[in-house]
DNA sequence: CGCAGCCTTGACCATTATCAACGCTGGTGG
DNA sequence: CCACCAGCGTTGATAATGGTCAAGGCTGCG
């Protein structure tokens, strides 16, 4: 397996180069924090794999036998109701990690946008590890604190915001998320489908295209093609998702 | 501090009686593993306070000097917007920890509901403890994933479900988490008002509660008074839930 | 070139929010 | 002891946001 090793290698190097705004510098010390030898050990466990688009990571309701560290492309987090409507809880990309629960069983599936390679470890053998490594369990901590802020930023936006708020907060969300991203300033790269969009807010996707048409007839944002669009007016979008004007509702 | 001391040992033995399904025994267990000693170390740490309802623990944007455990009482979590709407992101109870988040600042405000008792821990001494004793950072680990996956469960709820399938997921839930409840099956305690359910399920007071009289007309649930009702017929008000009728909606 | 899939736009509808009035309940003071 | 008041909850009428249904457009690929 000596030929894995480059990928947790790869891992840490993209979260360290990831501008993640919020947690950026904080995330690079702790995977600075882990030693060689246990890089080493975390090579010993994992497993390289090719996802193509719509294919999935975990199902709900599997055995949660795996974790997984994304190492390219973007995943989508969901849980669906027994009649089919779906929630979005999160987009993952490169860098991020997926299947740290507590649980036996997977809550939610989660499958490949684009597509994707993963670092795939087996949940046991990682859990014993974590044990023995301090720096990574650290690490780990760090990560879920982050993501429970996050769900609970997301509970804002879908139990209080308007529509247009929604896809305000989602267009300044996405690029501090998204490695991938274009290098241009306030460039944002939608590598989702308009129906992923709405699945994640709570919307239609007629909704989600009446919201980025709004936005876009009143200057705040430019579509350059269906899946690029610029940020014109950021302070303006800051104010939207804030819900501190009522100019755009 | 040594009067402190029955603090978590009370802490420890309500959680252990606390009958959250999903986790209960796991819980215990936990708990159970943090030896005599590791208990000592955390009544060193420990500060009794009582609150009155409306007082707070944490506000927003405060630094996060503090974690906290509640002995007796509820407790509401929510964010606020700049125009004050507010989303309640979660009720906590006696046994419930707040102010587990790596940020340096309290992300999300907390407060009494009813008359509070806390154990309150000094946030960087917490840690450091934690580091030291295993069996604390275990134990908090899986309350966190506990916590991502509740929070992922009410992302479904807030982005896709109908009010009265939200107001039904939320007579289920509750038992589950409050100790105080009345120990006849099917009987909830609702400590929190109308408005403070309404913030939670991102509805207003008129929809809380012509869902709650919808559920009562059609017999799934009877209130007994204002703060306390019976589920009268359990499997409906789960397929409510669920979706999976059209019967109430 | 044509088709399939996704996106946008429009017309209409439904769920929920808003506004308003009334009722209940518990505490206070005449 | 009863009346009043304040606060919370319920109910009703109306309005608005977003959902549904439907048609048409764009884009990329065979």
């Amino acid at each position: 397996m000596l030929q894995l090793r480059p990928i947790s290698a790869e891992c840490v190097a993209r979260r360290a180069a990831s501008a993640c705004d919020s947690c950026g510098a904080r995330a690079f010390s702790v995977c600075g924090g882990l030693a060689e030898q246990d890089l080493l050990r975390l090579d010993a466990l994992a497993e390289r794999i090719n996802l193509r688009p719509g294919e999935a990571l975990t199902r709900q309701g599997d055995p949660a036998d795996h974790l997984f560290n994304i190492t390219s492309g973007s995943v989508r987090v969901f849980g669906l109701m027994p009649d089919g409507r779906r929630q979005i809880t999160g987009f993952l990309f490169s860098g991020d990690f997926l299947g740290l629960a507590a649980e036996a069983d997977y809550a939610f599936s989660a499958e490949a946008i684009e597509p994707v390679t993963v670092c795939r470890f087996d949940a046991r053998e990682y859990r014993a590890l974590m044990l023995r490594t301090p720096a990574l369990e650290a690490q780990l901590f760090r990560r879920m604190s982050h993501e429970l802020t996050a769900a609970r930023d997301q509970m804002m936006l879908l139990g209080r915001k308007t529509a247009v708020e929604r896809l305000a907060s989602f267009l300044l969300d996405l690029p501090t998320h998204d490695p991938a991203r274009p290098t241009a300033p306030g460039h944002v790269r939608l590598p989702m489908t308009r129906s992923e969009i709405a699945d994640y807010l709570g919307l239609t996707i007629e909704t989600v295209s009446r919201a980025l048409t709004r936005l876009k007839t009143t200057g705040v944002i430019r579509l350059l093609s269906l899946t690029e669009l610029r940020i014109e007016q950021p302070d303006r979008l800051r104010a939207i998702a804030q819900g501190e004007t009522r100019s755009c509702a």
